[in-house]
DNA sequence: GGTCACTCTTGAACACTGTGCAAGAGTGTT
DNA sequence: AACACTCTTGCACAGTGTTCAAGAGTGACC
């Protein structure tokens, strides 16, 4: 990786050895092989054979140079497709969608919402959602609320993914808390269930859809 | 605050100028008015009027004492009762609960979240979402399920809140994002509202009832 | 060719963070 | 008085983001 810069390239004006879409992209590396605590503007420098300085002089900031990394993953990612027969199924085929998508690339979706800038990020795919809405017949503030009602459960499960129980102390771990709960009130199979974990992808979805079915209304063959 | 530590006290055995408690209190009193940020070890020892060692000494870490913050705010915390008069909208309540504490206690929740310690510090009020669902009907898997999935939504809306658009740069924010998409697909007064926030205190409740009423079955009459 | 202006790069610092180590105070027991 | 044990300290280290004055390198102008 490390490609010390001696005078390769000088583009177009001045002298330029170093171009800023460079650092974004070797920034963008780090941050999806490993994750974003991984950033570190010196390692980065390092990276590019080059002194800190350079970065902040071409980026600004981490925070700025976090929310170009960002903006250029956006740019490139291509739009996903959006199946399903019924305007419901297409409704919660967009929300999966945007869960695939933040789970598929979880070390740049945790850094941008570490950064506020998750709507950048997926912003394609939550116009896909809208659209899907509109479809289905929700419009205004109604789909507003479903969108940010999908966001809100897919933040929710990523983040629950973002420390496994495996890397926790142990008297942290849910398997751990729950077999010591000793509750009358309780049953005891929903205990042992409480205390073992759940298959993520089934619930995720099951969750969405009983957000999305409960504000998309019903399809009626009359619809056009 | 800072109380210059003398001689003032030495309890039980030996000298104690300190003990583990007034670490943890002192600890989380920083969190609670200031947030985790604030939580340093230096500044710990400051407000205690002692070294940085010392804290390690008795703490150990500051993960470990992460840790000691949630669990002695956990035992404080007494119990919330779950009212409604069917099954589900005490089900509803009790998940309510968990969001209003959740958010009431939004610095510590966020350190506890960030630690992996959700779970020790919200415990008893997902045993008492647990045993609701258990009144009306719902047991094992199917349980463990609805309270994974409220709870991933409750976190979402949480760290949706933990950096507020106002004070992102401006380019972040959804409402400036969203007022720059000119999508066909997408209604007008969709996109309109997607650019203004929603009411997230009633878009909570909305949510959780759509994810407990698509799992709860139906009061009926003759449930004991 | 020499001078100027502008762009880029550097080295060295600053103020923070969590953490470890060797040394020492303070107290109870022998 | 001597020892053992608990607690506390000062100092250091490695790492973080960030800044500042200084300097290289290149193009344009005289």
């Amino acid at each position: 990786m490390t490609s010390t810069r001696t005078s390769e390239r000088r583009a177009s004006t001045r002298h330029a050895g170093l171009e800023r879409h460079e650092i974004i992209d070797a920034a963008l590396a780090i941050v999806t092989a490993e994750g974003g605590a991984a950033l570190t503007m010196r390692r980065l420098a390092a990276d590019l054979g080059v002194t800190t300085t350079t970065i902040y002089w071409h980026v600004g900031n981490r925070e700025q140079l976090v929310v170009a990394i960002v903006e250029r993953f956006a740019e490139e990612q291509s739009a996903i497709p959006v199946i399903g027969r019924t305007p419901r199924r297409r409704v919660l085929h967009a929300a999966m969608n945007l869960w695939r998508s933040a789970r598929g690339h979880r070390n740049l979706t945790a850094l941008a919402s570490a950064a506020g800038a998750t709507t950048l990020l997926e912003l394609p795919l939550e116009a896909a959602l809208a659209a899907e809405l509109g479809a289905a017949g929700v419009h205004g503030e109604r789909a507003r609320d479903v969108v940010q009602a999908v966001l809100a459960c897919i933040a929710g499960f990523l983040i629950s993914e973002w420390r496994p129980a495996e890397q926790r102390p142990e008297a942290l771990r849910p398997s751990e808390l729950w077999s010591r709960v000793d509750d009358p009130r309780i049953d005891p199979s929903t205990l042992r269930a409480l205390a073992s974990p759940a298959d993520h992808e089934r619930l995720v979805e099951s969750t969405l859809r009983a957000i999305i079915d409960a504000a998309v209304p019903e399809t009626h063959r009359g619809t056009p």
